[in-house]
RNA sequence: GCGGCCGUGGUCUAGCCUGGGUAUGACACGGGCCUGCCACGCCCGGAAUCGCGGGUUCAAAUCCCGCCGGCCGCACCA
């Protein structure tokens, strides 16, 4: 048994269509930019099931569906129009490209706070005569790049963006939700939607991508009471992998919080929420581990953060950022909007800290593929859960024959509309079920002689390749309970 | 963006150095025969303006230039 390499990951989903490169039929498509065909929307939208349902409805959550495009002042309140940019400068005789901060700072040693508006970087530059590093020629003007895709709304071309990351929607909706939601604190606010980076370079297929499907938790609470929760009980005993100081420890949520590695309860009971969501995807648990990030890999808003990470044949692939923003974002919207983001509770008004959960669903897809993918004795397989599999079942024939193509033909319509199902008639049995192992489909349904004396058909793992036979009209039920997660 | 390597049917690839005939092979795919349970066999078929553009030449997949894209490294990365 061996796990292929991201390679063969790739050449099956082109061959398969589970994804491929946007609009390849133009050479001069910015990369970056990916399609998911049949089999990858199956996969993608039983992900986002799963998430619905362990995380979002086990956490009683409120869903909420945002706007892409949002206005140039939620990035004022955000930040990211600041600081999600980088000054750079390009050389006038080489034409590379320097992000000039730190340039400047490494070659005259002077440290150039953030936020410095380009015109003094600039002269900066010309009072410390720095250099293109690369060919030593001249650096033409600052200017910065943001990795926001502006855009211009309507005649007037108001300035507005692609959101960056989902979540500032849940952040500007906050005091609507909460007041008709009629939930007191801590409530999880949840989104599952597209975001947008204009990436300086884009690589490894779906692991950094321009536009890409982020499902984001935002929890809000009171900071007075983040170790005041209920609910951690569930999670008091359960072993967290947390990885810090070059080291795995795993350790019970109790004591996490106890020894301080983890700043409060509500922080420990959700990173063991998205841990135990990844293990019941079927992640072994050796390949998972949730990593504190260094001080100087924090984003800018995160006071406390943890990337949970998957082992995949490329390396640890981070697939969900947990981070403490604080009150940084309704702080700072309640600042640039002048809209009130505080709630009344328990006799006093504040403004509630957060807790996030942003995971990349593109990402989650891409490891749970590569972590799947075996061959084993020149069989290959996707090990899917069946809750994930883009077919839950496909339906055959034993051979050819008129009698038995029109029992499985109905077997198969009755089947179709509640679930996915493949029928297919060609070719011999074996081949049939090899190209669904390929695609990861746990369930193969075959009707043979003896259905059409005793209405009974066999039902083939895809992981141990044993049949079970079972009576027709059992079948639904089977399949229904074997795609629980 | 820089440096190195690379780009040929759906996928992988031969050919390129040492220009020359309808571009090689495998797998995959479609149709047929066969087939009473794991990529069986046989027959037939579709499928590539050789990444794009320009140049050299009687002749370019092959040589030259530019561009685009990919991989790896550097840099960057909420």
């Amino acid at each position: 048994m061996e796990t292929m390499g991201m390679d063969e990951i790739i050449r099956l989903a082109l061959e398969r269509g589970f994804f491929f490169p946007s609009a390849e039929i133009y050479p001069k498509t910015p990369a970056g930019l990916w399609d998911y065909g049949h089999l990858g929307v199956l996969l993608k939208q039983k992900y986002i099931q799963a998430w619905i349902r362990e995380i979002v409805r086990r956490d009683e959550m409120i869903l909420v569906d945002g706007s892409q495009i949002l206005p140039r002042d939620v990035f004022v309140a955000s930040g990211h129009l600041e600081s999600f940019a980088d000054p750079v400068s390009s050389c006038l005789k080489c034409r590379s490209i320097h992000r000039v901060d730190r340039l400047i700072e490494e070659v005259a040693g002077v440290k150039v706070p953030e936020r410095t508006p380009p015109e003094q970087i600039t002269a900066l530059i010309r009072e410390h005569n720095v250099r293109c590093p690369s060919c030593g020629g001249e650096l033409g003007e600052v200017s910065l790049f943001n990795m926001m895709f502006r855009l211009s709304v309507g005649a007037s071309g108001d300035e507005a963006y692609l959101r960056p990351e989902t979540c500032q929607n849940l952040f500007i909706d906050f005091p609507r939700i909460y007041k008709i939601s009629r939930r007191k604190l801590p409530v999880g606010f949840a989104q599952v939607g597209k975001s947008f980076r204009n990436e300086i370079s884009p690589r490894q297929s779906l692991t950094r991508l321009r536009e890409f499907y982020q499902a984001e938790v935002e929890v809000f609470f009171n900071p007075a009471k983040a170790n005041e929760l209920e609910k951690f009980e569930r999670f008091r005993d359960y072993p967290l992998r947390l990885y810090f100081d070059e080291e795995l420890h795993i350790t019970t949520c109790g004591e996490a919080v106890e020894s301080r590695i983890v700043s409060s309860r509500l922080a420990a009971y959700y990173l063991a929420l998205i841990q135990s969501f990844y293990l019941k995807l079927g992640i072994p648990e050796e390949k998972l581990r949730i990593r504190r990030l260094l001080e100087d890999e924090k984003a800018f808003y995160a006071v406390e953060a943890w990337d949970l990470e998957v082992l995949t044949s490329i390396g640890w692939m981070e697939l969900v950022a947990c981070n403490n923003r604080g009150d940084y974002d309704l702080s700072g919207h309640a600042r640039v909007s002048r809209a009130d983001m505080q709630v009344f509770e328990d006799g006093e008004k504040f403004t509630p800290h957060v807790f996030e959960l942003s995971m990349g669903v593109d990402r989650s897809i891409l490891a749970l593929l590569d972590l799947g993918y075996r061959v084993e004795n020149g069989r290959t397989v996707l090990k899917l859960h069946p809750a994930l599999a883009p077919y839950t079942a496909a339906v055959f024939p034993l051979v050819d024959k008129p009698e038995l193509v029109s029992k499985a033909r109905e077997l198969y319509e009755s089947l179709r509309l509640d679930m996915d199902v493949f029928y297919d008639e060609s070719g011999s049995i074996g081949r049939r079920y090899r190209r669904q192992d390929e695609i990861g489909t746990p369930f193969c349904i075959t009707i043979d002689y003896q259905t059409l004396e005793d209405n009974t058909a066999t039902i083939r793992d895809r992981d141990s390749m044993q049949q079970v036979r079972l009576p027709m009209h059992e079948i639904p039920s089977y399949l229904g309970g074997k795609t629980k997660l």
